[in-house]
DNA sequence: CTTGAATTTGACCGACCGGTCAACTATAAT
DNA sequence: ATTATAGTTGACCGGTCGGTCAAATTCAAG
């Protein structure tokens, strides 16, 4: 029954890269299927429309983030630790993307959600749902800490929402003024924000301490 | 010597509209030239380009934003109390936009920012600039904060990012969710950042309790 | 009134956009 | 070998994009 092959996964993962480098004006249907190696006719057997590729192609990036997520948020890992994990993760990442690409090119799904949202909404709706369950892996984390660390408490779910703001927001700026380095302040600005329920900086200022980071300010 | 008309006024005001609206490229210049009631021909006689519309468009936006912030960052105004009337100011505008266009728009700064990152350098350095003075103003009452205030302290400028990361984060995440809802939690995580400093929530908690806010979780 | 510069007009351009389509090819089942 | 189906091809479409331009118009100065 036809040729076998994997054209409609290459599309997703072209689509995947070009989404976040380019966004999605920018990447035009023509260049999405040069870089899948794939004819434009072939695109439109497999997808009903750039709309379409790009909420597939949506999933697959997220597909592909849970797998880190994984690793980071993995439940023997003490619960603050895994907020360090991921946070000096994704700077290790931009490090990376910028090196590849020429530029700091900061969250996908946030990328994609600003522009999207308005002219395609059925993206932006998928966008938020990837949005809640990124954040759910912060609510997690949190949950255990508040069990875990005499030092923090309040309500996880609500902590998590404004570390996922806070830790978006930086990454926005991160974009912006194309520099990762802002990345940095991550942890010290989480360890501000979790620790600010009772008394000293709880756990989260030790578990700062003594990573790899550097304190000071950077802009 | 010709005619003297407000036509390169008109440009900008369309502009920055329909910028912030559809962002840079769903806002084509036919649609910009429309919408200010100008042939095509009188836009390329005042602007070299669509991109050099757009960062004037951007100068624009930013002197009105500055007449708002003059007014909610007054110094009469106590320092803690200006940051929160400007999170009630920026909240009852996102519900305006949301009722006039159907939609939540978040801040044209970081929309256009994040779009253009990339493609047009030029507007994206100029952002970044622009965000850079917007940012000032939380450094400003800050600074008076850490001054005026027992309960909080730490630098004020590293405050002033963290904080402002946190409010364009949410901002991002009202936009993406088209739920202007969102940006209530604004003072509360706010009081639980800035008073993170030492001991309790400090003043600023204080001064969110006498607000018309609502400390309920919206998510 | 004449001149000359500023402004306005709208038709026009080539390029590119997302999307279509009829023909063609490779595979698997019969 | 035949057939049915899945996949592939690349020319082609109408529309829109940002941008150009020669001509027309309006004003102020002389």
């Amino acid at each position: 029954m036809g040729r076998c092959g994997d054209t409609r996964e290459r599309l997703l993962a072209a689509a995947a890269a070009l989404l976040r480098e380019n966004g999605y004006h920018t990447a035009s249907v023509e260049a999405l299927c040069r870089k899948a190696g794939v004819q434009k006719g072939s695109f439109y057997h497999f997808f009903e429309s750039k709309c379409d590729l790009a909420g597939s192609a949506l999933d697959y990036a997220w597909q592909q983030q849970k797998a880190l997520l994984a690793r980071d948020f993995a439940p023997a890992v003490p619960p603050v630790e895994r907020l360090v994990r991921h946070f000096d993760a994704v700077y290790r990442e931009q490090l990376a993307l910028r090196a590849r690409y020429g530029r700091t090119l900061g969250c996908p799904f946030y990328r994609l959600g600003t522009e999207c949202s308005g002219a395609h909404p059925e993206i932006a709706a998928r966008i938020g749902k990837i949005i809640a369950a990124y954040r759910g892996y912060f609510e997690g984390a949190l949950g255990d800490a508040v069990h875990a660390e005499p030092g923090l408490n309040g309500d996880p779910v609500r902590l998590a929402h404004w570390l996922f703001a806070l830790y978006q927001g930086l990454l926005e700026e991160a974009r912006i003024c194309d520099d990762p380095e802002v990345l940095r302040q991550l942890p010290a600005a989480a360890a501000r924000l979790l620790g600010g329920g009772r008394s000293e900086s709880a756990a989260f200022a030790a578990e700062v301490a003594g990573d790899g980071y550097v304190a000071g300010v950077v802009n």
